[in-house]
RNA sequence: CGCGGGAUGGAGCAGCCAGGUAGCUCGUCAGGCUCAUAACCUGAAGGUCAGAGGUUCAAAUCCUCUUCCCGCAACCA
């Protein structure tokens, strides 16, 4: 079982390009999977408790349950439209991730993990939360965007987080495949160094925070973030659970030595997950070979810069979608950046992107081949004569172009997938220049020729919709369907072998699956 | 000495971990083709791989130093 989660997202606001990304890319890697004849299980969703989601609800004057149901049906039915399909689906207010946290929390508190104690420091009344040294301006003061700043004592619940840090040191240090890519790993050892001695706070006392999951030891406090939003992903797995709760069976999910892939982005590697999560794994008995990988994805900046809501420049997922469809920004989302490093949000090129790659290329070359073959052989797909060359060049492009395609995806690397795919389209542009089937046509001795060479691009296509399908399902059925082989989107990476266009297989004319966007000036 | 990322033909990027003809897309220029979504194909121009030093038979790639850019508080992937 190959079990797959993405970061569940804050329903705080809207979703952006950056949400988008990430279900995006787990979609593709989950439907990779699956094509690679993997049983998958995908699980994504929503983080829905925390201050931020009661000051916004209590903003708007309406509790945090509506504001909450409200906003996860924006995250939600964005990923209906991008055709980002889960198995499971994660809302940390949902009753059964509540009982698997107090479970969790209860066990711990028996083998002394959890203890209470007072911390004492500035507090930001406005704010609502307990000020650093850091949050020092220049003159060593707080500043006045902080409003009333008081001394105060407060009790917590605590983690003992020290007690796993050695562990966790030496765990990430002796394991190269935890952290991809790896020049994370260093940045993920530099803050384990800073952060091995203090345990790690997990509380709020009910006056400050009320929308969270009550301690089932002391009702007078919630479980802050870390045992609230990370244990989803084992909460939904089924952990803890008794088989009437509707929840997968754990022990599959995630049995021993097996990691699960957390896709997540650059800012919540450290601490949250590289640290806290894998120390809480390990308090909760996880072995080192149940440790979960964690792949981590990088930014889509707004030219050159961070995208912020407070600056404004945030890009609208839903908006791009409409405009340009779904299709061509899963397509952009996956391609034009590198697995694990940032890139430039940009427009042009994804427009671009589209139009040379899909329209021209890959959407020309289906519908070249199909016209010809529509117009010169009545529509009949056969295999024709001897293979010349060319022929033989054409079916080596193929076998490497899908070797290529099989190891980037394997390394979740959908750019370097989808360069393998083009360049054997490409190739098969070049061979149809280079025999010139419309020539052939013109010789009626050359019609077994002819057969052949058309044939090969037809069957080239083929396998172009099957190695596009975990990008773009929809197009995959699409030239599926131009091929009038609707069961190739059912084959699996190993069925793919020359031929799996019958002889004598009948084909109609020929739609454009790429349809070229134009802007208007 | 805070940590990390980056600097590669006009633009955007890959290559660097495991040194050995500098690669891709777009753009530009010149041809070709006409089956096709004004799509396709061929060829050309264009790079001191930020700078300096070192290791090596050989460095974009390894080591040292320097310069410049971007993140590291919040919203947040």
């Amino acid at each position: 079982m190959f079990y797959l989660t993405t970061a569940i997202d804050y329903t705080n606001g809207s979703p952006h390009i950056g949400h988008a990304y990430e279900k995006v890319l787990a979609d593709v890697i989950a439907r990779y999977r699956r094509l690679r004849g993997d049983e998958v299980y995908f699980l994504t969703g929503v983080d829905q408790h925390g201050q931020k989601v009661q000051q916004t609800a209590e903003k708007e004057g309406i509790s945090p349950e509506e504001f909450v149901s409200r906003t996860t049906l924006k995250f939600s039915e964005l990923w209906a439209k991008l055709d980002v399909v889960y198995d499971g689906w994660a809302e940390t207010t949902s009753e059964l991730h509540k009982d698997c946290v107090r479970a969790i929390l209860t066990d711990l508190k028996e083998q002394g993990q959890l203890y209470k104690k007072s911390h004492s420091g500035h507090y930001s009344v406005r704010q609502e939360q307990f000020l650093q040294e850091r949050d020092r301006d220049e003159s060593g003061n707080f500043g006045p965007e902080w409003g009333e700043v008081v001394e105060i004592e407060e009790e917590n619940w605590y983690f003992k987080l020290s007690d796993h840090t050695a562990w966790l040191k030496e765990f990430i240090e002796s394991h190269d495949d935890i952290v991809i890519p790896a020049f994370r790993k260093a940045e993920l050892l530099n803050a384990l160094e800073r952060n091995s001695e203090t345990d790690l706070c997990i509380s709020r006392p009910k006056e400050r925070l009320r929308w969270g999951i009550e301690f089932p030891f002391d009702d007078q406090y919630v479980t802050y973030v870390w045992f609230d939003a990370l244990i989803n992903y084992i909460s939904f797995a089924g952990y803890h659970a008794g088989p009437s709760a509707g929840l997968p069976d754990f022990s599959k999910l995630w049995p021993a030595h097996s990691r699960p892939v957390h896709i997540i982005g650059k800012d919540i590697l450290i601490p949250a997950h590289g640290i806290y999560w894998l120390c809480m794994l390990h308090a909760m008995g996880f072995t080192d070979d149940q440790m979960p990988v964690l792949l981590v994805h990088g930014w889509w900046n707004i030219r050159g810069e961070k995208m912020a809501k407070s600056t404004g420049n945030v890009v609208d997922p839903n908006a791009l979608a409409d405009q340009f469809g779904s299709a061509a920004l899963r397509y952009y989302l996956v391609r034009d950046i590198v697995t694990g490093k940032d890139s430039d949000f940009d427009l042009d090129r994804l427009v671009m992107l589209f139009n040379t790659e899909l329209a021209n290329e890959l959407g020309n070359l289906c519908n070249r081949a199909l016209n010809m073959s529509e117009r010169f052989t009545a529509g009949i797909l056969s295999r024709g004569g001897p293979l010349d060359p060319v022929d033989l060049a054409l079916q080596t492009s193929l076998t490497e172009s899908l070797a290529a395609y099989r190891k980037a995806m394997d390394e979740f690397d959908i750019t370097k997938g989808l360069e393998a795919l083009n360049r054997h389209v490409v190739h098969c542009n070049g061979y149809a220049e280079r025999v010139k089937p419309w020539e052939l046509n013109k010789d009626p001795d050359k019609k077994d020729r002819l057969a052949t060479v058309l044939y090969h691009l037809a069957e080239s296509v083929a396998h172009a919709a099957v190695m596009l399908s975990p990008i773009l399902p929809n197009e995959a059925a699409k030239l599926a369907g131009q091929l009038d082989l609707p069961s190739l989107t059912d084959l699996k990476l190993d069925d793919l072998r020359w031929g799996l266009i019958p002889e004598g297989h009948p084909i109609t004319k020929p739609t454009p699956v790429f349809p070229r966007i134009v802007i208007e000036v």
